[in-house]
Parts: structure tokens; C-alpha cells; sequence
DNA sequence: CTTCGTCTTGACCATACGGTCAGGAAATGA
DNA sequence: TCATTTCCTGACCGTATGGTCAAGACGAAG
């Protein structure tokens, strides 16, 4: 059990650790400083400074800047997608719809610089991720918007447009994270607590679940 | 009455004239660029570009870049504020609400770009407008608050966290600009037409108050 | 016409940025 | 121990950016 520890760890000598931790590193820091400065605002200083690693060594592990940021992009996709699957295996929307809130606040509070990145990049167009908004994400969206249609031909909720009510599933859980400087300072300045997290997220279900005939 | 239009289309002659429009022309191009790429992104040769005028013109009329984003989000937040008289004068939350959901979702149809830049400058820390956000938006915020709590106790609602139901106001109305660009993409590449708008409005409406219990 | 203040703009500058590279340090394997 | 591969980094480079400036064009007023 220690052996298969270690193992897990340290898959293939020092060598690997190093390069994996550096790669986490950079990319912790990279997805902060692209968040809070903008793919433009940027710089690869400031991430090497966030690093704590000199500006050259980051050229080592990610060629270009945008290879770096293209990576950051990736991984919250991924992060998202796990979250999509509160979706499935759901008896009816009550529980689907209110597995994924809860998954999608929990999200926007522990990864708060992901879904900033991701938004920033929408914004700007997507012009690193346009390809998985067209595959990845059109499927998805498609095969959820089927479900809910099935709840609400079964009478399980009432007939609401399936795709408008993704979207707004999407805005209010991301707007946590994407405003939550503007919330913060709503809120004197000071970060939600863990009380005003479980209240917020009780709201936004609350009023959705009502809002769709389930409760 | 025909001197009164020309007094006030021309107020002080041709020089006044050439450095309003220009202004405007600079801002236009300004908030789309600001919103396009990014405060870091955004150049002055791309603005000057856009605008159809030198580089060294627009610093003749905003003599930094900072200046000039500072200018473009203002008068952003201007909007807003008019947006925010709907929930005036309203009896009750139906009118209230629903009046504000649809003013919100005309100006993120109309301006499109003013809402990215400011969902950008909030992403970012509020650099800008960080004191607006502090007395301007705090206070009517708390106005808003104390009126619907206000419709609550009334019995006119359901009890709903005011504050989070301003939240969700703000996410779900912005989604259609900020996020416009995945819309259009999960849209078959197609811009929403008018139909689809007022598709868009009609749900969030219903889903939001059916949700407050006042359908 | 002359004068004066506003507007226009090509050329220029200092700085900061993304990216490169050579040469050394450290780890690995025989 | 020694050879080989990976990792590290200070110094450097070309470019693009925000901003300046001086000289001229244009409208207003007498």
C-alpha cells in the first residue's frame, strides 16, 4: 500500500515530480494572473513572479504564452464537464437540476479564477476554445435540453424553454464567481461566508425549482 | 422653435460641433475595443483605427488610455442606472420585476459591448469604478432590497433573499450580452432574432416570477 | 485680410513585452 | 566514475506600445 502510494506519487523517479510540479505550478499562477489582468494584460513576468520561478524556465514547460493560456482554457473545460454530470442519473428535475446548481455554486466558489478565464474568453469571443464550444459543448447542451424536454412532456415540470433555462442555470451560479469582487463589496467588503454561500445557493434553487412547477 | 433645435443640435458653432462628434466616434470605437480585447488587449492604433482617425488624435481629445477607459465605463454605468428606474413606481413585483427583466434585456441587446466592458472591469478587481460600486450601486441596491422586502411583508411575494434576487436579476439579464458570443455559437452561428429575444425575455420572466410566487 | 485659438497628424522616443540562447547545474543510468 | 539527458537561468534581441511634439491646416472673430 505505501509502495502503491509512492508509486502515485512519484510515478517515474524525480524527474517526472519535477517536471508535473512545475507544470502545476506555472499553471496555478497562470490561471490567476489570467484571470485578475486579462489574456492582454498578462504578462509572463508576472507569472513567473507568481511562480516563483525566473520568466525563462516558464518557456522551458509552455513554448508561447498562448500555449500556457490555451492549457489554463483546458482544464477548466474539464472541470465543467465533471460538473455536467449532476445532470445524469436523475430520477426528475428536482434532482437534477438541483444537483447541479449546488454543483456549478460549489465551482464558482472553490475555482473562482477558472470561470473567469473561461468568461473572459467567451467574451472575447472564444477564439481558443470556438472548436469544443462547437463539439463538446453544443452536444452536451443538445442531449441536456432532450432531458428536460422528456421531464416536461412526462408533467414533471412545467413547459419551459429547455435551452433559455440552461442559460440561466449557467448565469447565476458562474455570475458568483465571475462578480464576486462586486459582490464581495456588496457585502462590506467582506467574502461570502460559508452561511451566505449555503444561503445564496438556496435562493438561486429555491427560486428555480419553484420557477420550473416543482415545488 | 426651429432656432431652439439648432441651438441645441449646434450650441457654440462648428468647433464645438467637430469635438462632440469626435468624442463620440472615439468612444464607440473605444467601448468596442475595450470590450473585444480586453483592457491589456486593446490598443490605441486599433481604437484610432476603428474610429477612422490618427493615433495621435484621440490623445488631442483623452490624453491617456486609462482616461479614455475610464470615460467609456461611466457612461456605461449611466445606462444602467436609467435601466434601474423601472423597478420605480411599480405596485407591486410583477410590474416591477417583470419591467426590469425586460429593460435589462434591451440594453444587453442594445449595448452589447458597454456590458462586456463592464462585466471585464468587475472581473478585474474594479480598478476603475471601484468607488461607484461602493456608494452609487450600494445605495440603490439597499433601496431595492428594503422595497422588495418591503413586497414581502406586504404578502405580494414569496420570501426570497432580496439580495440574491437582485443577483440573479443582474446574472441572468447580462448572460445574453456578456456570454453573447457562446449564445450565437449554440445558435448555429446565428445572431438571436427578434423572435428568439423575446423568447428569451419571456422565460426568464415567468421562470423568475413564478419562482417569487406571484404567477 | 489678419489674427488667434482649435484641430490634425507624421515622425519620433523610451519602455516593456514575448521570446531566444548558450552555458551551467542537477539528475539518471551503466 | 562517467556519459547522457533533463532542468535551470541571466543576458540578450526585435518588436510593438503608450505617449510626445512640432509644424501645419482650418474655422472664428474683428
Amino acid at each position: 500500500m505505501t509502495q502503491i502510494a509512492q508509486v502515485s506519487r512519484i510515478p517515474k523517479g524525480k524527474r517526472t515530480e519535477i517536471r508535473r510540479e512545475n507544470e502545476r505550478v506555472i499553471l496555478d499562477a497562470a490561471e490567476r494572473v489570467f484571470a485578475e489582468a486579462g489574456y492582454g494584460g498578462a504578462t509572463m513576468q508576472l507569472i513567473a513572479d507568481m511562480a516563483g520561478l525566473p520568466k525563462a524556465n516558464l518557456h522551458y514547460y509552455f513554448p508561447t504564452k498562448e500555449a500556457l493560456y490555451r492549457q489554463v482554457v483546458r482544464n477548466i473545460f474539464e472541470i465543467w464537464l465533471q460538473a455536467a454530470e449532476s445532470f445524469d442519473d436523475a430520477p426528475g428535475p428536482v434532482e437534477g437540476i438541483g444537483a447541479y446548481i449546488e454543483a456549478k455554486m460549489a465551482i464558482s466558489r472553490r475555482h473562482p479564477y477558472g470561470s473567469k478565464v473561461w468568461a473572459s474568453e467567451v467574451m472575447h469571443g472564444a477564439p481558443v476554445i470556438q472548436d469544443y464550444l462547437e463539439t463538446t459543448l453544443r452536444d452536451w447542451t443538445a442531449g441536456r435540453m432532450a432531458l428536460i424536454q422528456r421531464w416536461i412532456d412526462e408533467g414533471k415540470m412545467a413547459p419551459v424553454d429547455p435551452r433559455h433555462l440552461l442559460y440561466m442555470l449557467w448565469a447565476m451560479t458562474q455570475h458568483y464567481a465571475d462578480f464576486g469582487h462586486q459582490i464581495e463589496t456588496l457585502n462590506n467588503g467582506q467574502p461570502l461566508s460559508d452561511a451566505q454561500w449555503a444561503e445564496a445557493t438556496e435562493t438561486v434553487k429555491s427560486v428555480i425549482l419553484r420557477g420550473i412547477g416543482v415545488i
